[in-house]
Order: structure tokens, then C-alpha cells, then sequence
DNA sequence: GTGAAAGCGCTAACAA
DNA sequence: TTGTTAGCGCTTTCAC
């Protein structure tokens, strides 16, 4: 491998001379620049990061640490996140915590001993302990989900305000027994739509049953079970709100399963919204989010703290969005009196 | 940051014993072990990755280069990498190509300014250099797809049989105007699928028609596009054979947009299979793959070329499996004559 | 404007 | 078994 040296050699310069070329410094004479760009071209140089890393105490290089790689959400949010390191000169550590803390833990650790400049983290949970990062110095921002215990910058969707749209949404549409499938309550995604849930529930004057209530892991098996569960009850519900896209799957096989027809026997919307949830039969309600934005809003908050910004943690909040479909459509009555209702005008939204 | 120099002070030992308890040499007497740990814990010092990178010319580091992080086919592989990995003391540098040949070529070239141990590649065109890695000792290993003009290590999907099962499928199905929305062909799965295409309607004695084929880009937009452009054929297809997930989904809203009934207008059958394929009405048969083997086994390749293995080129092949579902259900015959067709029986996928 | 030289935090000869 | 020391490939004073 071709060192600074050789270069230094080839051109009739000092290290020093080529480094300040390799770092645009403008302290170079243009012949010496010609000089040693004619050097670095014929050697097929590639200066070493880690070298460079080593003597600034910095890799250009953040860690983005997730929940789960396999969730569509996560990999939209981090194309966001690699457009913008990318264009800014940064490499990616994928880190994938599949939902377990200690590994979550231990890609904290890698990010300390990779000495990357930042660290991007979806926690698993609202009490994650990034200390050792802060202490020395290492920007956090957390992305889609905040910490309750330390107060970084982070970039969130407006939970609350998108899961009382939905299930607003659903007691408009003449539904009563709504049920939600939540996500883990100590992560703040979770928590936050369900309080929204609770929240339209009360505003809409209608008591909150914890029988209607199922937590769930995120994940379609959870988001299966939990339906199942739900569907087992003397009274069911007649609607359900889901906390994300992949329980909202698992949810829809299970009322696939019990050969139930959406929304006649029981309604659905989901959070999150997902390429196909148009394609369905009936299409899919559900809660859109910035996905991608999230993504690069994180890395910008990054960005400036890298900078050196120290100010007080920002929050950045983005807002949802209710994408209306025919799973939610309004309820027929169908009862012992049997009479044709008007269906409420819906819209229905575009794609 | 605490160094390894403070750890020995503390420790009351040089660093070389330091390093050496790091490094688990067994030539340390247990009590200095001992010591030495305790000095570690009670400093809460972290190795410098960069430092032992720099000084052992290599890093403990993977460039993982996809064609599009978007694609949950993707996703799936980079778990089955990060899972192995991670599990051998691996990082992953994530780099989304964008399906942009140059921001790959600039992946490759962060590979070796970050002096990593190895490079999988989902190459966007099969006939990508790799040789400056290659010249410089690292290992390459592709993944999905593979080069044409390197004779590295790969892990790919029997593509031209998986297409031919497909297609084969659809012929006895009673399809005779099959189509085929193809990705690009200048990349090895592309190509591949395409030739089982024309394999199997050349084995079932049909004429093969280039207006019945559309190249598509592997993007929804693409795949949406394509079907849309058959469409207007003057006579249409009554099937489709469409080469990845994403094109197939936008195909799907085409059909549906054009206000055709799958499968009696048009039958379609996709390439790569998706969790979500049994919720649709009807449901989607597609070519499953095995995505997470894939990924794991290409890990496995590139560990075994890192440790030394300096063998001939090796090319694992994954086999496929057909998912029938009701999107490829027989043809029911409704011509001129109008005669009712026995439907051949068809066992269904279970999920 | 340029070069000499020190040193980032480790590892690995080599010596003791 | 342990310590001393050189040096990985850069950047950055500090002279000149």
C-alpha cells in the first residue's frame, strides 16, 4: 500500500507539503499542487482514514445504531441518514440492535472505540444510558424515539397527534369498540400513540377498557397474537388501531384468518404507512410519516452539534398524517333494527 | 479519553502487558491479568479500534455496498451479514449505492481509504472494477449477483430457474401471452431471469416475442411504467412474469389502475417473495428467496477469504421456491366458444 | 511557503 | 513472563 511518503517521494516534496494538498490547504504553492496531484494519480493513492483518525482524535464516521433493520420503517429513515453523511463526507457503522438492549449496549461501546464523531440511535428503549458517549464528547441525537433520562437532540414524528387522528377518524366513522394493539410502552413511540389512543378515546366522551388493550413487540408475530387475542373476546371490538407496520400486518393476517371481512366485521388503521397498503382489498388506513425526513433532519441535528453547537437539546417534531382508505371505512349498522344508515362522505386518499 | 498507557499506569505494568491482556495472550500471569482488568473496568477505557487498525493494517471492519438500502430485499441480507458479523467481531460500513455506478465506484474507493478487511457488493452492473481492492489484498465477495470480469467469490439465487418455475407455471396455467417486465440486463439477475423467461416459453415450444417485453429499472416506478406500456398493446398480455419485488408492486397498481381483474384479465407472478404477498386479494405468487442465507453465506465466504483461504473462486448457489398463490390461479376460458374448462387443481402456498 | 520532527494509541519484535 | 522500543501513516506545530 502506497503511503504519504512514497507520495512525498514522487513528488520532490515533504509529507507535510502533500498532507496540506490532500487537505486543500491553500498554503501551497499551485506548482507543488500540480506536483503532488500528479504523484497521488500515478501511485493510485488512497490516503488512510485511519491514520488520518488516529492523529485528529476523529473518524469521519458516525454510528447509526436501530431497532431492527428489518422493518421497512427503519431503512427508509436510514437512506435519509446516508444521503446526508454521504454528501458531507461521513461513512455509516450499520449497527442493527434487533430489539436486544445488550447488543444495543455493545454497539455503544463500538462506537467509543471506533471514535466516531456522532452516534444516531433509535432506542430500545426511553431510558438508554448514552453517558459514556456524552462524557467524551461524542454527539447523540436519537431519531423516532426520545430518552427520557438525557436530554439530546432528537427528530420525532408527532405520535400523539397521529394516533388521535386515527382513532378519531374511527369513532367518526360510527365505531365504538376500538381496540389498539401497542407497541412496548417503554419505548416513547409506544407510549405516545397510546396515550393518543386513550386521549381521543376521552375526548370523545367513551370509557377506556383495558380489555381492548394488547401490547405488542413491533413485530408481526406480536401484532398477530395480539389480534387473535382480541378477536377471542365474548364481546370483540368492531375496530382496532395498530401501533405500527409490522404488527398491522400480523394483525391483518389474523383477521384473514378468522375469515373476518375489513371493515364490516372489525375496521382497521395503522401507523405507519407502507408502498402496498394501497394494494390491499380492502387499501389500508394508516398514519403516513416523514420517513426519509426524519432521517435527514436527524443527521443535520448531528451535523451542527459536530459543528459545535452546544446549545439546549433541540426536539424536532414532525407531523403525520391520516392517509383515509377503505379499511376504515364508516360502520354499516347492521343491528336487530336493521336500518340502512347513510354512509358519512369519506375521502378517500389518493394513492 | 484514557489511553492504554494510563490503563499500565494504573495497572502498575507496561503497555505491552496492557495489549496483551486485551488481546487475550496467554503468556500473562493471572494475577497481572487480573490487575490489569481491574484498571481497565475502574478507568472505563475503550481500546482505540483506530490505533490497533493502524498499527495491524487492517481493520475489524467490513464495506457492505448495496445496490438500494430501500429494497427490502436488501434488508434481509444485511441482516444475514450483520448477524455473522457481528458475532465475529465485524463492523459494517453501510453504503447504499443508489443504483448510481459512480457513488459506488466512491464506495469502493472509502473501502480502501478505511483499510477494511473486506467488501460485499451487490454490484449495479456486472461489470464493475473491482481490481484496485483485489490488487491490494481485499477480499471481495458478491452478493446476488455477480462480475463478469473478476473471478471473485459469490453468492447468488439460481435466478434462471427460479423465472423458468415461474413461467413454466403460468404455461400450464393455460397463459399463452406471457409477458415479462425484466430488470436491467447488464446485471447478472436481470440477465438471468430474463433467459428463464425465454427458457421456459422456448421449452414449451411458444414463439418468443420481444413486444412482450419490457426492461425496467428494479424501482416500482419502473415496474409501473412497463405494465402500464403493455397495456396499450393492441393485444395485451394475459399474464405477466415481472423480475423483482419492487417492479412487481408497481405493476400491481398499473393492473389495478387500468381496472383489471387479476389473474382473469392478467395473471402475475413476481420475482422475490414478500410478507405481505398473502394479504393481497388475490394473493401474489411469487419465486421466493432465501435472502437471509444469502446474506449469511456470503459472510461466510468473506471470512474464510480474510483468514487466509486463497483458493479458486467459489459460487454458492441458492435454489428458489415457488410460492403458488391466487394472483397465477388457472385460465378460466371465456372465448367464443364459452365452454367451461376443468380447473386444474393447484395447491396453494400456506402463507 | 515549505520541511523537520513529534506524536496520536496501539502492537510486536526483541531483550532481559 | 514482562518491559523497552520502534513504528504504523498521518497531521501539526514550529523553524526557517
Amino acid at each position: 500500500m502506497t503511503t504519504i511518503s512514497d507520495v512525498a517521494r514522487a513528488a520532490g516534496v515533504s509529507t507535510a507539503t502533500v498532507s496540506r494538498v490532500l487537505n486543500d490547504n491553500p498554503n501551497v504553492r499551485p506548482h507543488l499542487v500540480v506536483q503532488v496531484r500528479k504523484a497521488i494519480d500515478s501511485l493510485d493513492y488512497q490516503p488512510s482514514r485511519v491514520a488520518r483518525s488516529l492523529r485528529t482524535h476523529r473518524a469521519q464516521v458516525w454510528a447509526l445504531i436501530v431497532d431492527d433493520i428489518r422493518n421497512p420503517f427503519f431503512t427508509d429513515m436510514v437512506r435519509g441518514v446516508e444521503d446526508i453523511a454521504y454528501t458531507e463526507g461521513y461513512s455509516l457503522f450499520l449497527c442493527n440492535a434487533e430489539q436486544d438492549a445488550a447488543k444495543e449496549v455493545s454497539y455503544l461501546n463500538l462506537a467509543l472505540a471506533e471514535r466516531v464523531a456522532g452516534v444516531i440511535v433509535t432506542p430500545t428503549k426511553e431510558t438508554l444510558d448514552v453517558s459514556a458517549l456524552l462524557n467524551r464528547g461524542v454527539a447523540v441525537v436519537t431519531a423516532d424515539r426520545r430518552l427520557r433520562n438525557h436530554d439530546v437532540d432528537s427528530v420525532v414524528v408527532d405520535n400523539v397527534l397521529g394516533a388521535k387522528q386515527a382513532v378519531r377518524h374511527l369513532l367518526d366513522g360510527g365505531y365504538t369498540r376500538i381496540a389498539c394493539i401497542t407497541g412496548p410502552l417503554n419505548v416513547t413511540t409506544g407510549a405516545e400513540r397510546f396515550a393518543g389512543y386513550r386521549l381521543a378515546l376521552h375526548e370523545a366522551g367513551i370509557q377506556f377498557a383495558d380489555s381492548l388493550v394488547r401490547t405488542g413487540d413491533f413485530r408481526e408475530a406480536g401484532g398477530h397474537a395480539a389480534m387473535q387475542d382480541l378477536l377471542r373476546l365474548r364481546r370483540p371490538p368492531d375496530a382496532v388501531f395498530v401501533g405500527n407496520n409490522l404488527m398491522t400486518v400480523g394483525a391483518l393476517y389474523a383477521l384473514a384468518e378468522a375469515g373476518l371481512v375489513v371493515p364490516n366485521d372489525v375496521a382497521i388503521v395503522g401507523f405507519d404507512d407502507m408502498a402496498w397498503a394501497s394494494l390491499l382489498k380492502p387499501s389500508l388506513t394508516s398514519v403516513a410519516q416523514p420517513i426519509y425526513d426524519l432521517g435527514v433532519e436527524t443527521a443535520r441535528l448531528l451535523l451542527s452539534r459536530i459543528a459545535g453547537y452546544s446549545g439546549a437539546a433541540r426536539s424536532v417534531m414532525l407531523s403525520p398524517s391520516l392517509k383515509i382508505r377503505q379499511s376504515s371505512a364508516p360502520k354499516v349498522q347492521v343491528d336487530k333494527a336493521e336500518t340502512a344508515v347513510a354512509r358519512t362522505p369519506m375521502k378517500l386518499a389518493t394513492n
